[in-house]
DNA sequence: TTGTACGCGTTATCAG
DNA sequence: CTGATAACGCGTACAA
């Protein structure tokens, strides 16, 4: 038997095993009656190493210097009123000194909370979801939550990529809008069972049950098909975005019902689907302008795809929009400053992040665990584009 | 005493107190041979509860179904070498079926190490900032980081906020780029105590010292202004940012270093310094409109405003370049649709970016604490805003 | 009014 | 190959 003195009257004599607690020895002292283990270090190298430890101040560092427990401490920094003004003004100072702050990871791992929203943007190439960002932004501050973004940069894997590494407790609630391939949600649904509140906002899917938060993609698009046939346009083509997602249809869907409408036939030759790349955008047009029954507008689902087409067509000296009319669709800032000017359907993004955001934080604050449906209503904006003279 | 039994054995008749321990009652049971202490809950209980408590799967649940140890659990799952396959499958297999996803905050608790940058930047209005992201994500990626945004609204109280909140261990490593307004320091001068190194990007302070990576503010100052100048412009203004800002510091000079080798006096009504909203730049304009001595150019210190200013002499019936050329800096989206096309200098923000992010990443991984400023090269780009006939 | 003990979910260090 | 245990830094019943 090692050589073992009793921590409380050192001596050595007095010692007895007692028995094995949790795989350690324990030791027992006939003379003081105490029962004790051995520790690896003593308690006194530890507290002594503990303080110039790390560069960052925690609770222990103030509470030695004091003399006082951590608890008190804690307590004091969060203004217990049990704590005596004394004891809390004297923290605070050291606190203050030491410029303590408070290490965000271990309050989270206790409190279960980081008071920080999660959003995945596919992309900030335009200043479209950018300024949902703000939307998103200015509510949640005043709630008092912080906003970290991540951007999935329209691939799906980044997307997958960000939902687990944001999942995994870093965030209180995920705001989610979908890449443009994104076409499996299994990444979704693994997270659902977590009991982490997931909102998805403007490109959105239905197979996972989450709230959601729509534009008026079918409205928008009838409006902007009525007002380009109200404008004299006869052969209208449709920029879609790919076949799958919700977006597509649904703007397709509006789009068809108006020609349905106003007696026009639908031409399948007039409908492309692209992933709005300037390539694949220019070569939609491409076909239409070979097209030997000539077209009379090109309505895009995108704005950003608009602007390249009206950027396109001028280049090739057709007349915007006296041969052919564009109108775009979203409200995107490049559409004031083309020329001519982008007739588009302002879906209101900052009011699709706010709403997103206010569901999200309701569903957060009040555990509440509902699935809700809103539509964010937009309005038509007519400008230049599409005013045939 | 209270009737108290033996955990091992449950009786009661052979316990005796065996001293205090931590302020808790010990007890010995003579038959065992056994030292314990009462718990307020029983281990059972605990242990019951314990699994369905949360929603995410935990080491434990794992642990405890397969009927292993902890760590051997974490062992399995990181692949560890000494883990036997079959313990390996089993346990993978398990965690797997009920979607365990590692507790990052615990992790990171353990660790140190979040594997994840923050960027903090003014805004997103245009897509100038958000091409750096872009550049800071690829290289981020590329060495198996995560970034996290945060704006901060050209609102210095927010930039404060949110150095705060990243820095708080959710982090390992700032990129920061600061608001037009940020004028006192001592926000980032406390967080460099703590050890995580700081990137100042594009928008840079000298008065703290952490790295740096600047565009060629003075250089592209100069280039562009010679160019006006070669171009036949003889009363070229100047519409600078803030005063107190680095930028328009460093730009002014090039411009006025130009204007002096070239043996062109230095007029301060053509020197005009706003916040670049359009309210302030349209003023300006005015101004110059105003002087009975009548500009030929206008160089604008942000791509923003440049467009701006073109868009208001259009509204004027100005023509732009023949009457007033136009020049910008940056380098923006909109430079490229606006018409006519904006002669601008490609600060190359991408690349901006991509170093300010290397710079980082070296010095987490190597623990690199030295000062670096880096230059990143940029380049004239003519277009026709600035080419009079 | 303050302190003790415990737990949050991991990783790391020993000791078998 | 596996397990026990001690951190990590904090919040909080419970005890005193």
């Amino acid at each position: 038997m090692p050589r073992v003195s009793c921590p409380k009257c050192n001596k050595v004599e007095t010692i007895q095993k007692s028995g094995i607690v949790r795989n350690k020895q324990r030791f027992y002292c006939k003379d003081c009656n105490y029962n004790f283990t051995i520790h690896h270090e003593s308690n006194k190298q530890k507290s002594k190493s503990k303080i110039s430890n790390s560069l960052q101040t925690s609770l222990q560092d103030i509470a030695k210097a004091i003399g006082i427990s951590v608890s008190t401490v804690s307590r004091a920094l969060h203004n217990h009123p049990d704590i005596s003004s004394k004891t809390k003004t004297a923290v605070q100072k050291l606190a203050n000194e030491l410029s303590y702050q408070p290490n965000a990871l271990a309050q989270s791992l206790v409190t279960k909370s980081t008071h920080t929203l999660g959003v995945i943007i596919p992309n900030l190439e335009t200043t479209f979801f950018s300024s949902m960002l703000s939307g998103i932004q200015h509510v949640a501050a005043k709630a008092g939550y912080r906003v970290v973004i991540c951007q999935s940069d329209e691939s799906h894997r980044t997307e997958v990529a960000n939902v687990q590494a944001l999942m995994n407790n870093m965030i209180d609630g995920l705001l989610l809008c979908h890449t443009l391939k994104t076409d499996t949600y299994d990444h979704i649904k693994i997270q659902m069972k977590r009991g982490i509140p997931i909102v998805q906002f403007y490109r959105v899917n239905n197979e996972v049950a989450t709230s959601r938060v729509f534009c008026e993609d079918e409205k928008g698009a009838e409006l902007i098909t009525q007002h380009l046939i109200d404008k004299g346009c006869k052969r209208i083509a449709l920029l879609l975005g790919p076949k799958e997602i919700n977006i597509s249809q649904k703007r397709k869907k509006g789009y068809l019902k108006i020609l349905a409408k106003n007696k026009m036939v639908e031409d399948p030759e007039l409908i492309a689907h692209v992933d709005f790349s300037q390539a694949e955008v220019v070569k939609a047009v491409d076909k239409w302008l070979a097209l030997s029954k000539p077209i009379d507008a090109i309505f895009s689902i995108s704005d950003k795809s608009a602007v390249q087409v009206i950027q396109y067509l001028k280049k090739k000296k057709i007349s915007v929009p006296n041969t052919i009319s564009v109108a775009g669709f979203g409200n995107e800032y490049t559409g004031e400053i083309i020329e001519p000017q982008l007739t588009t359907f302002d879906v209101k993004t900052v009011n699709i992040g706010e709403e997103a955001a206010k569901i999200l934080l309701e569903k957060i604050i009040n555990q509440d665990t509902s699935v809700k449906d809103i539509t964010v209503k937009g309005k038509l904006i007519v400008r230049s584009s599409s005013m045939k003279k």
